[in-house]
DNA sequence: ACTTTGTGTAAGCCCTGACTTACCGTAAGC
DNA sequence: GCTTACGGTAAGTCAGGGCTTACACAAAGT
């Protein structure tokens, strides 16, 4: 998987409500599937798909336990996510100041333009 | 808008692949519609479409300039959505720290068994 | 004033995906 | 060994949203 295909899978994961309820309910730390379902609102089927999704994304990882799978949020995941809007953050403020210095340009030349009227 | 709101609309408009190939596109700085929608692979409408979208996010600004108008990032919005993640980062580093420590006490209990045998 | 350019809106189609029920596999307890 | 808890998979339904065409409106140019 390439980089942009993890950064595209990883925000789609987040998109939807029911998958950032569970990534907030796992903020505490790791849980198994049902307490999961028990919390959230659907069914746990619908969990499980979830899970899959955020498994995949690289937002969380497993580890079987006895009966039980423990799910836990992955800091790498997250941390890759972090880091494509810390450079979305960058462009964005760069871009910003060049806009206002381009404006700061064009309002001194309009102002020297009124002079010679 | 609640916070939590701003962080969903954001999150929303950012999983959407031709969105993002849009704020991708205005990273350099601000940019009319037609540019925009020349660029993508959509019609222009589509394009007007995404950018209300990202606007209603929070994630653009538009500033009307005679007959056009120009879509820039609003550094604001991505810096919500970084802040979000941070606490996310934050609170999934130190459940994981304490997921080790936990697994640490379980192994050091097992060995001590163990030598008991 | 009329045309041209740039852009937003409305209506409709269609596909993705979220959810449910039903079913199957696996580990633990008696 | 059988039952019970836990969890993943399959099939099907249905709403949401992304795209397109057609239309409407405003600012500029001639």
């Amino acid at each position: 998987m390439t980089y942009t295909d993890a950064i595209s899978a990883s925000i789609t994961a987040l998109a939807d409500p029911t998958r950032r309820a569970l990534i907030d309910r796992l903020r505490g730390g790791p849980l198994p599937v049902c307490a999961l379902a028990c919390d959230i609102g659907v069914s746990r089927p619908a969990v499980s798909q979830h899970l899959r999704v955020l498994s995949d994304a690289g937002l969380l990882v497993v580890t079987p336990q006895g009966n039980r799978r423990l799910y836990a949020i992955a800091p790498d995941g997250i941390g890759q996510l972090r880091l494509y809007l810390d450079t979305l953050w960058d462009d964005a403020l760069a871009a910003f100041v060049a806009a206002a210095k381009d404006q700061a340009l064009i309002d001194q030349a309009n102002r020297e333009k009124d002079r010679r009227k």
